[in-house]
DNA sequence: ACAGTGACAAGTC
DNA sequence: AGACTTGCCACTG
């Protein structure tokens, strides 16, 4: 025990301020995490996320709309079907990040993330 | 310490 | 629009 809060931690806290409805990219998350360019590590850190956290990996996708995962993989349809259930429109494995893409408020970000 | 790896992003053709 | 190239840097063996 040393370090107080990894990295990860702070990109599965950023994600967790993902409202319901909306979607992020994952340059946005290392972003708004404080981590600038670490767009890759946000990833990889999501799948690190254990399961307690309940971190809603399905609203985070790449900066295109596009979802990460594979097309036709199980995943990418998990993360569509949890999409569409939160009232996301996910059409050709894809997001209208015009209509759906998060703007987070700063307010909120203060509030959660106490930056 | 070094090299390979990666749920990405932006630029080029 | 699609395929390829380069930049990024934390993590792992």
């Amino acid at each position: 025990m040393k370090n107080e809060i990894s990295k990860a931690e702070r990109i599965w806290q950023t994600v967790l301020v993902i409202p319901k409805g909306k979607v992020a990219a994952y340059g946005q998350i290392a972003d708004l995490a404080g981590l600038p360019g670490r767009a890759r590590y946000v990833g990889k850190a999501m799948g690190q996320a254990p399961q307690s956290l309940q971190v809603p990996w399905h609203r985070v996708l790449r900066s295109s709309g596009q979802l990460a995962f594979d097309a036709g993989s199980q995943h990418s349809r998990l993360q569509t079907k949890l999409l569409q259930e939160e009232g996301v429109v996910v059409l050709n494995h894809r997001v209208n990040l015009n209509v759906f893409g998060w703007q987070p408020d700063l307010g909120e970000l203060l509030a959660k993330l106490s930056f």
